[in-house]
DNA sequence: CGGGGATTTGACACATATCAAGAGCGGTGG
DNA sequence: CCACCGCTCTTGATATGTGTCAAATCCCCG
């Protein structure tokens, strides 16, 4: 049913975790595995923590909870209780305007955190929902405090899963405030394979999980326009596209993209130079 | 692995941190107020924390350091020691790309904390710039953590801050990913209106600290696209506007301008409504 | 008081959105 | 099994919002 070959290393490796077939409804279990023997560890929470320490995140009394495609782990305005780290499967984050806009705000992999939106107010201010069937660590909020304040090392770790949250928002927010959209697009793949590589799969091939409108609602982008440069990019011979897998053939001229501020600068001459130097000097 | 020893030397090299120079030098002082009374306490870390558990803020050993206009309060790559929380003034915080372009990705008041993109990797990853003469309070982060570890209610008030730094970058993000310029100018003027307002000051009149060209850059826009809206909120009569100081005359209006999504909606009908509704369940 | 940056405004260019049509695919039910 | 349906994606033609370039004024700061 799924798709051939490759790519199956992504999903499959993860799927040892034991799926609810029969109802729609989620699934909620005792967790089987510890954080200091997870296979994960070393992208997830526990990352960094050493020895001793890492044997404390035991401690926490957590649940795995799996999400079916397409359902969502919480939504705007529920209560805040728990942290979720993805186990396995891939999730979007959004938000809604009152009028109905829709902007995805990020997209989660494996050993990556969820949920940190709900601390301030005690409630969800975004929606996180499943783009494939996925499995998620609870971990409830209350106990992790109350342990980062006994294990520093955790506390310390904690504050940094943050502070990187804070940073990548902001790369975002470079993306979308000052990058032209084909530059956007390569961003956005190029930071895909970086995650994938992280984690020990493909970093040149792999599927895309979401839709062109929802990649474009990331991207501050139509679906139009997306689909269009991802036709660019394929004729041009920088990356292979197959419906949903895509595969990186170029790195460095993807690389190159993100570089390049000024357009082909066709109407460009000595004047010109002269007025763009100036301008940012 | 950081013991207070380590913070403490944190905070001596601060002191022996080469801040020589006359004139336009940063100034570094002893502070002379302890959290538990500082007129800021309301809306700044303390915010939230009673009694007993206020005072013990007061163990900090902290310090006021005054900003010049233009100056840094640290930049890019810098180490990260310490956070900051801005006593009196204003700043903007940017990222700069390899190719020179810089987006400003915050704008900083009174109460609010900054550092917190230095976390993650021990070193700051924007830059914090003072639009005025400014005066923060510097907060040890050494001591921060391992004072929060004592100190349950400090440490859930830090946390609900990191939150709602990543809450406020998400609110960026769907500014920049799907408004238009002119809905971006209202949003931004409204935000500022409200944090005044939080803060006593008067809501409907003030002072842009920033330049068009700064608040373009914050709100994804060219400074000509933020200067002819502005003039256009101004013909309207929506805004009053001379030079730096504006006036929101009309809040309703303003407010009004963020809900209207789809252009005039002219080409819509009952099969259009259905699809949406089908697209959005 | 002078000079350079900040702002405004206009004319025009261009990137991306919008609208529209069709193809491909997967699921569903006869 | 095939036919149908809905969704996603692609591609083209066109519209439009915002960027770009340019020039004049303003005024803040030294």
């Amino acid at each position: 049913m799924r798709s051939t070959a490759t790519a199956q290393s992504l999903t499959e490796s993860h799927f040892a975790a034991p799926i609810n077939r029969h109802a729609r409804v989620d699934n909620i279990e005792r967790c089987p595995t510890l954080c200091s023997s997870c296979n994960l560890k070393e992208m997830c929470l526990p990352c960094g923590m050493k020895g001793a320490d890492s044997k404390a995140l035991d401690e926490i009394f957590y649940n795995r909870r799996t999400i079916k495609r397409g359902a969502s782990l919480y939504r705007a305005g529920t209560p805040f209780q728990s942290l979720f780290t993805v186990r396995s499967g891939f999730f979007k984050s959004y938000a809604v305007t009152e009028d109905g806009r829709e902007q995805v705000t990020g997209f989660q992999m494996a050993g990556e955190i969820v949920g940190l939106d709900g601390i301030e107010t005690d409630s969800h201010s975004i929606n996180v929902e499943a783009l494939e069937d996925s499995v998620v660590c609870v971990i409830p909020f209350a106990q992790l405090e109350n342990l980062a304040g006994r294990v520093p090392s955790l506390q310390h770790q904690f504050h940094r899963m943050m502070s990187r949250e804070i940073v990548r928002d902001q790369g975002v927010m470079m993306l979308l405030g000052s990058m032209h959209a084909e530059e956007r697009v390569a961003a956005f793949l190029l930071n895909l394979s970086q995650r994938f590589a992280a984690r020990g799969y493909a970093s040149a091939e792999f599927m895309l999980r979401m839709t062109r409108e929802e990649i474009g609602s990331y991207l501050g982008l139509k679906l139009e326009t997306v689909s269009r440069i991802f036709s660019k990019l394929q004729q041009s011979g920088l990356i292979g596209l197959d419906k949903k897998r895509v595969r990186l053939l170029d790195l460095a001229a993807l690389r190159a993209i993100l570089g390049r501020t000024c357009k082909p600068m066709r109407h460009i001459d000595i004047h010109h130079h002269d007025n763009i130097k100036a301008a940012t000097l």
